[in-house]
DNA sequence: TGTAAAAATATTCCTTTTCATACAATAACG
DNA sequence: CGTTATTGTATGAAAAGGAATATTTTTACA
């Protein structure tokens, strides 16, 4: 025996975190070759194609990450002239951010490439695969507890 | 218009990692409330069912983080008395980890939890929608670029 | 209305991670 | 063999992240 009993190999939460890992790896170190961290990468990401911006509110939930995570990670992006604050008029608890000029500039460099390497990964599953994985994980995210 | 034309929505990448966070989230919940973190959870939950422990590189690749924060992780857990290191005698750069008896213990509580989860989990998407994903990331994993 | 509760963001403090590098041991190869 | 390259782990300084909380604004409701 010896054979390979260990927990995590069956766990499906562990497969779906090794699957996002393995599957961005690549990528991920070109985004980081571009002198760009992978917070930094999701935030840019998160606003292109958003046309008021986000608050810093759904700009967390959308990075995955906390609050207080995306309120530092956006004043660096202000200062390097990345990102725009103002505040939202009706509720002045909100605080809405959006890609200036030169950000909008930085994130489509970056996304050139992320559709680049996609293009690569879904040929190398297949069309067909690739449709069955968007659908299930798409119905993972809708039926999670 | 104003229609969701944003980026990440269609992106694969962005999909895997949502797919992963929204499924854990509940469980990784659980695993804070005991008191134990996630780097943590990680690390005691690869090390199960191993019979002689892994290596700190082995360890690292398994917990998707880098070989430093598992070396200073692996550091506190052995404080705590929940590893136990010992040098390879044949290459004696190689350091194994393992669980010692109070690691098993505390390692399988919170695997039940897990378990306890991931049954209703699984339920929640049904046992042939889990079979395809599984087999879908199953295969992401093995042809990512 | 006035007051309490809730919500959105920022800030503070502390832990963890990361990057670079040091150190030790093995492998490669002239 | 001796020397250089490579591999595996640890360490140290710097950056990032996380939990708790403060602050400001809005909402609820007596």
């Amino acid at each position: 025996m010896s054979g390979s009993g260990r927990f995590v190999d069956g766990y499906l939460l562990y497969l779906l975190a090794r699957a996002s890992s393995v599957a961005s790896a690549e990528f991920h170190q070109q985004v980081r070759a571009q002198g760009v961290s992978i917070a930094v990468w999701r935030v840019l990401a998160s606003l292109k194609g958003t046309d008021q911006g986000l608050t810093v509110g759904e700009l967390a939930r959308s990075c995955l990450a906390n609050q207080p995570a995306i309120s530092k990670t956006v004043d660096k992006l202000v200062e390097q002239g990345l990102l725009e604050r103002h505040a939202d008029t009706d509720d002045r608890r909100r605080v809405w951010v959006r890609l200036t000029p030169a950000g909008e500039q930085r994130v489509d460099s970056l996304i050139a490439r992320a559709m680049d390497h996609q293009t690569r990964l879904l040929d190398a599953l297949g069309p067909e695969n690739a449709d069955i994985l968007k659908a299930a994980l798409t119905q993972l995210i809708d039926r999670a507890p």
